[in-house]
DNA sequence: CATATTGTTAACCACATGGTTAAGTGTCGA
DNA sequence: TCGACACTTAACCATGTGGTTAACAATATG
């Protein structure tokens, strides 16, 4: 899971993902837009390998990189704990997810921990 | 959203965040469960701040910490857009979530990439 | 075999993170 | 005011990230 969030934190990480899930590309194909070198790239490559969200096959001299999501599962429902704290009363998250009606499910917190004799 | 992954990309922040989402609590107590001095706690409360993800109040002497959960919102809702993937034909995100029945929305990877004749 | 293409590895630099200990700041309490 | 408490800041160290250029490995092409 920290390798899945660090591997997230970076933008130009997060668009190569994006590029990813439009299609399967090679290494050079996926430097292309970005300023940088190809090592640069292969670094950031490398990071989202370990996180497991990219796998790569060789196919001839070419890399074909390929988007491995799952990890972002665990991502996203260790995430969805705190939805609450966030919904309150705006909307719930699977409406803009699925479409479906948001449930009422405010936060719990114990606002009430003064510092008085505890022993 | 760099921040924000950034600072859930590491297992005491997230133990930090999750005693926070069962109420606010005080700098001292957030750091004893960990096996780690106080200032270390208090860097690690700093990315947490900076992230957006918690809020300090000054109560006296005492730092009352609170969960912030807002930009999870973002980070979720950029994960989940790779929900797909992930679910393939396994179960909707949803049904984690709320219970609500799962969509039907297959990956359309473009597989076709071979290096034959193009031109 | 020679050469271009595709990509990695090596060596290096700058910066952020995460930890330490020591010292400083601010508030509570006698 | 003085001491204890609750933290932060300062200085320092190790490691990982992210970038560079140069060299290397592997494959395709002639």
């Amino acid at each position: 899971m920290d390798s899945t969030f660090a591997a997230l934190a970076d933008p130009t990480r997060r668009s190569i993902l994006e590029r990813l899930s439009a299609g399967d590309s090679s290494v050079t194909a996926l430097a292309e837009p970005f300023d940088v070198s190809l090592p640069a790239i292969s670094k950031q490559l490398r990071v989202l390998e370990r996180a497991g969200l990219l796998v790569q096959q060789k196919d001839g001299r070419v890399r074909r990189c390929k988007l491995e999501a799952k990890p972002m599962k665990e991502a996203v429902e260790w995430i969805a704990q705190y939805r609450r704290f966030w919904e309150d009363k705006l909307e719930s998250l699977a409406s803009y997810l699925e479409g479906t009606t948001p449930v009422d499910s405010g936060p719990e917190i114990n606002e009430a921990e003064s510092k008085d004799t505890e022993g």
